[in-house]
DNA sequence: ATAGCTGTTATCTA
DNA sequence: TTAGATAACAGCTA
């Protein structure tokens, strides 16, 4: 389901929410959604008060006030919903957080790919999952001199590189593409073949992309709702994630899809070329 | 009906 | 380093 916007827009509504809510009651109905031992996971949890929602990249940081945070990545379909209608629940619903104002927090995830974990709140920088995270998009950390290096060392073409999310996190399938199609880069370009004003633009559209997408509530594609159960808007504003075989808006060739690094790759043979 | 696709990531192999 | 396969899982579509 999402990437850095369509995070953002999840713990925006979570804020909302369920901060300054205590959980009351924690039934975990999947097991492997939780990296770690289980028990103490609903131990630490049940009893707490949901501080604050933070993110880093496509993570989900929710600050408890016992110390504890949970890192939860909801990976391709993975949703919160919160509500007190029991009907909410169904099979995919794989961890219910109970609050005391009588709503209940529903994490819903159909493919179970998503994963929450517990974490010193104060050691968030040494976990596995986001230590190795490369700079964001909006953050102050996304400069030329940080990326620059980050990406012209490889070798690889640029589209996977841009979806490591070691180099830069937060950029997944559908704005990548996207964000080639705007700088007029070939998403299968040897990353080191990039010149400073490519990067530079691809650094600048990021940016612009994901406030765009923030602003829209993300995208909703197949099944992405945010925590009010809302659909995004951004997929009505992209330009090429989805669009094979109609007219580029820009200079009307027929965009093309393609695999690249194993994932469908929306582009415009015209206006992007490899160099 | 079956094969192939899907917004993610970790891990293993060559 | 990199490319590719595989795995986690379920549902949709051609």
């Amino acid at each position: 389901m999402p990437e850095m916007p369509e995070v953002e827009t999840v713990r925006r509504g979570l804020i909302e929410n369920v901060q300054g809510r205590k959980i009351t009651h924690v039934e975990i109905r999947y097991p492997n959604l939780i990296t770690g031992d289980v028990e103490q996971f609903i131990e630490f949890v049940t009893g707490s008060t949901i501080q604050g929602i933070g993110r880093r990249a496509k993570f989900l940081l929710i600050h408890l006030d016992n110390g504890y945070t949970i890192i939860s990545h909801l990976r391709m379909e993975g949703k919160y919903r919160i509500s007190a209608d029991p009907s909410a629940i169904d099979k995919h619903s794989h961890a219910i957080f109970s609050l005391d104002n009588g709503q209940k927090l529903i994490y819903n995830d159909v493919r179970k790919f998503g994963r929450m974990q517990l974490w010193n709140t104060d050691d968030l920088a040494n976990n596995k999952s986001i230590a190795k995270l490369g700079p964001e998009p909006l953050s102050k950390e996304f400069t030329f001199a940080n990326l620059k290096p980050r990406i012209v060392r490889h070798r690889k073409d640029i589209k996977t590189v841009l979806l490591d999310q070691t180099v830069m996190s937060g950029l997944g399938n559908i704005y990548v593409d996207e964000i080639l199609w705007k700088v007029k880069i070939h998403p299968e370009t040897p990353a080191d073949h990039l010149s400073d004003l490519d990067i530079q633009n691809i650094i600048e559209a990021s940016n612009t992309e994901m406030q765009n997408a923030i602003a829209a509530g993300g995208s909703t594609i197949r099944s992405y709702l945010d925590a009010n159960g809302h659909k995004g808007n951004m997929q009505n504003s992209l330009k090429v994630y989805g669009k094979e075989k109609t007219p580029c808006p820009r200079c009307g060739t027929e965009i093309v899809k393609i695999k690249v690094g194993g994932r469908g790759t929306h582009f415009c043979p015209h206006c992007q070329v490899v160099k």
